[in-house]
DNA sequence: CAGTGGTCTAGACCACTGT
DNA sequence: CAGTGGTCTAGACCACTGC
């Protein structure tokens, strides 16, 4: 009957990471039909709804494909679409030969809690919250305003940031397992205005950029970059 | 009991079309409490599942945020959309639920010859110039302005995109076998801002991108969008 | 036809919020 | 405490696929 896992994490995400291992181990491979509902049902002793709901938001994430009447079948290849690069911007700079610098304006703990519910954090639990402009050849030409969630990186309140970017802090200790991003044009609100020294009216490309690992918001960064000075290109 | 909705769309799917449409008609905005599904649930004669089902898919695609224990409300944040694929703007809007429709300005043969050079061609080689706006609920979203290689695509002085976009026109002829793509915020000169209707001085988010076939530039398009309207996403 | 996913119900228990 | 969302079940009927 009701075998309610009390292990915190529910039943559907723990057969959603099961799914996702079994991919990652190369056990199913692209274009894999995988087991129906019924049986997963039954394999992991959940109802046949809770294991749709596992499949449907596997959908969802493009790492399933389902056809109604066939099977559920695992998502051909991994793309594509953009290499908004998990590159660091100092990697990115030095290898145009230029000069690159930073300044940390803040690293503080945050109680934000619009942004410590994107983290999954609880009411309390640790997030953090820095800004930093970054330099090319002494022009400002991003200023990186991000969140952390404390439980990934403990140790991230203590970072300096002086010989590495807070991208390679993170990539070091967590690897990105997923990314969500988000390109929109804006006007510089003052704050960005004032750190990368821009004209009034002097629109803003901004990168929105959302990374997960183990399924939680590990980080949550806003990349703003003037646009005279600033463009995303990639190619595939 | 079982008043099964046989009108074709699911049940989850209207009620999420209603909450769209009561943000729509600004009955409820940013930041508001919406019912609870209990009391959603009896007014649309559902069960309390397919309701939560309806919110939950509205919170992944960011329209509203929940509180366990305190409510569900409309997310203060505004657009959604897509991403750099090469999927056509008709269907991404379609996708959405929302009516597409588009206005051919212009479509001619072209002698600019930095173009008819990036094209690949001779200098009389034909190379082919079109300009339509598309429109999402008759809201101007895109402005596309596209420069194609006559050698590659022969008939495209010829297409009326009644039926069609360029885009998938071309697909259709000849499939890409690379894209390079530029991502720019800019301001709107003066030919975008009409033909968008925007606003004096709100940025534009300009995707620029060039198509190969068989190694030659197919197509060079330069899509413009009013930066409020418009924000490009994805995943990976 | 059997197998599969798509949707839906009518309950249930739990965790969390706010008073 | 009552109100709210988070999750789960054990069925059910349907639509579509492929044999």
């Amino acid at each position: 009957m009701n075998t309610k896992s009390h292990t915190s994490t529910p039943a559907y995400q723990q057969l959603k990471d099961h799914v996702l291992q079994m991919i990652e181990a190369e056990h199913w491979r692209g274009g894999d039909m995988i087991p129906p509902e019924e049986q997963l049902a039954k394999e992991f002793g959940l109802s046949r709804m809770t294991v749709n709901r596992a499949m449907r938001e596997l959908v969802t994430e493009r790492v399933l494909m389902r056809i109604r009447g066939s099977g559920t079948f695992v998502a051909d290849t991994r793309y594509q679409s953009t290499l908004i690069e998990v590159r660091s911007i100092a990697d990115e700079i030095k290898s145009r030969g230029d000069t690159y610098s930073s300044k940390l304006l803040l690293l503080q703990r945050t109680d934000d809690i619009a942004m410590i519910q994107t983290l999954g954090l609880p009411p309390d639990g640790p997030a953090y919250h820095s800004r930093i402009v970054h330099f090319e050849n002494d022009v400002p030409i991003q200023l990186e305003d991000r969140h952390v969630n404390g439980l990934v990186f403990p140790g991230y309140i203590n970072q300096s940031f002086e010989n590495e970017t807070p991208n390679e802090y993170m990539t070091g200790i967590a690897p990105a397992q997923g990314v969500e991003y988000w390109v929109t044009a804006r006007q510089a609100p003052a704050f960005v205005r004032q750190a990368l020294k821009m004209a009034i009216g002097e629109p803003c490309l901004v990168l929105h950029r959302r990374t997960r690992v183990r399924g939680t918001v590990a980080t949550d960064v806003v990349l703003w970059h003037p646009a005279s000075r600033y463009q995303l290109s990639g190619k595939f």
